[in-house]
DNA sequence: AAACATACGGAACGGTGTTCCGGATGCCAA
DNA sequence: TTGGCATCCGGAACACCGTTCCGTATGTTT
C-alpha cells in the first residue's frame, strides 16, 4: 500500500499541465499531442502515461474554474433577487468560461471517444447546478417548469460553438435569448 | 470553345455523388474519402479532381434539398396566418433537415478551411430567406426588430450539434425555445 | 487509325493520435 | 554507500487521415 509516486512522475505531471494550459491558450484545446510534449520538454509517451485521454488533461486543466463556477451557484441565488436573475447571471458565467477557451464548447458536444470523460465532467458537475438554479425559478413562476438542467447545459454549450469564429456571431446575445425563451407563458 | 466534357468524367461524377450520399448516411458527412472512393469504385485522385474540397462534395450531395427549403420561405409566409407562424414553421424544415444528417450541423459551424465554402454557401442560400421571415414578423411586432438572419441562422445550426448523439437532447424543442426567446417584450 | 487532350488510379507525403518497450532513473533496503 | 528493483521516461513505430502528383489509360477528333 501507500506505493508513493516518485518525485519525477509529479514533476513531470505538474509540468505538463502548465505546459498544456499554454498550448490550449496558443492554438486551442485540439493542440497536437507533440505539441504539448515539446512545450514541456517531455515524450508523448510521458503524456499519456499520465493523461490516458485528452479529456482527462483538459479536466485537470479547467477543474478550477469548473469547481469555482459550480459552487457560484448556490451563491448567486442567495445573493440574487430573484431566481431568474441569478439563472440568467450563472449562465453568463459560464459562457464567458466557454467562450474565452478555443476549441473548448466544439471539444463539449464531440461524439468522439477521447471526449466522452470531458463531456460527463462539465455535466456531472455542472447539470445539478444548473437544475437548482431552473427548479427555484420554477417554483417562483417565473419560467416553464418543463425545462431540465441537462438540457439547457447541452444547449447553452452548443451556442457557444465559434464564438470567436465568427465576429458577427454573439454568443452571449443568443444565449440571452435562450434564456428569455424560458419565461413562462 | 465548347470543350464537351468527356463521357467517362461525367458519368464518375454521377457514380461519385451517389457514393458520397450513401457514405453520407452511413457514416456522416466526415467520410474518409478513400471510403468514398472505394464505394464509386474510383482512385481518390478523382475525387479531388471534381469535388476540391469537401465542402464542394457535401454542397452538390445536399444542393437540392437546401434550395427547396429556401424556397420553402416566402411559401409559407404566403400560406401562414402570421409571420411569426411562418418563421417557426421554417426554422423547423430547416431543423429538420440537419438533425438527419449525421455530422453536417458539426462540420457547418467548423473552422477548417476545407469547409469554409460550406459555411458560405448555406448562409448565402438561407440567411436572406431567414431575414425576410424576421423583417415580415417584426413589422407586425411580433419580435424584437433587433435580430438577423445570419446570427439565428448560426445559432439554429449550433442548437442542431449533438441532436443524434444523446437521446436527452431535443434539438427542435430547444430552438423553439430559442424562437419563443425572440418575441417581443 | 493516328494523334491529341483529358481523366484516371493509386503511390507517396506530411500530419495526426496512440501504442509499446529498451533503457534510464528515483527509491529503499541492506 | 551501494546494490537492486519497481517505476517511469523517451521516442520509434504503427495506423489512420487528407492531399498532391504524375505515369498511364481512355475518350475524342481528325
Amino acid at each position: 500500500m501507500t506505493p508513493r509516486k516518485r518525485a519525477d512522475a509529479e514533476r513531470n505531471k505538474q509540468t505538463l499541465l502548465a505546459a498544456a494550459a499554454a498550448a490550449f491558450v496558443a492554438s486551442g484545446v485540439d493542440a497536437p499531442v507533440r505539441a504539448i510534449a515539446a512545450r514541456a520538454g517531455v515524450g508523448v509517451g510521458t503524456i499519456y502515461r499520465h493523461f490516458p485521454t485528452r479529456a482527462d488533461l483538459i479536466v485537470a486543466v479547467y477543474q478550477h474554474q469548473v469547481e469555482a463556477c459550480a459552487e457560484a451557484g448556490p451563491t448567486l441565488l442567495a445573493a440574487s433577487s430573484s431566481p431568474h436573475v441569478a439563472l440568467g447571471r450563472w449562465i453568463n458565467l459560464f459562457v464567458d468560461f466557454l467562450v474565452t477557451k478555443h476549441g473548448l464548447a466544439e471539444a463539449l458536444q464531440s461524439d468522439e471517444a477521447a471526449f466522452q470523460k470531458l463531456h460527463a465532467y462539465f455535466l456531472d458537475r455542472l447539470v445539478p447546478v444548473c437544475a437548482s438554479l431552473l427548479e427555484a425559478a420554477a417554483a417562483k413562476g417565473e419560467i416553464r417548469d418543463d425545462m431540465d438542467g441537462f438540457e439547457l447545459m447541452f444547449a447553452v454549450g452548443n451556442l457557444c460553438i465559434g464564438a470567436g469564429a465568427s465576429p458577427r456571431y454573439d454568443a452571449r446575445r443568443m444565449v440571452e435569448v435562450l434564456i428569455a425563451g424560458l419565461r413562462a407563458r
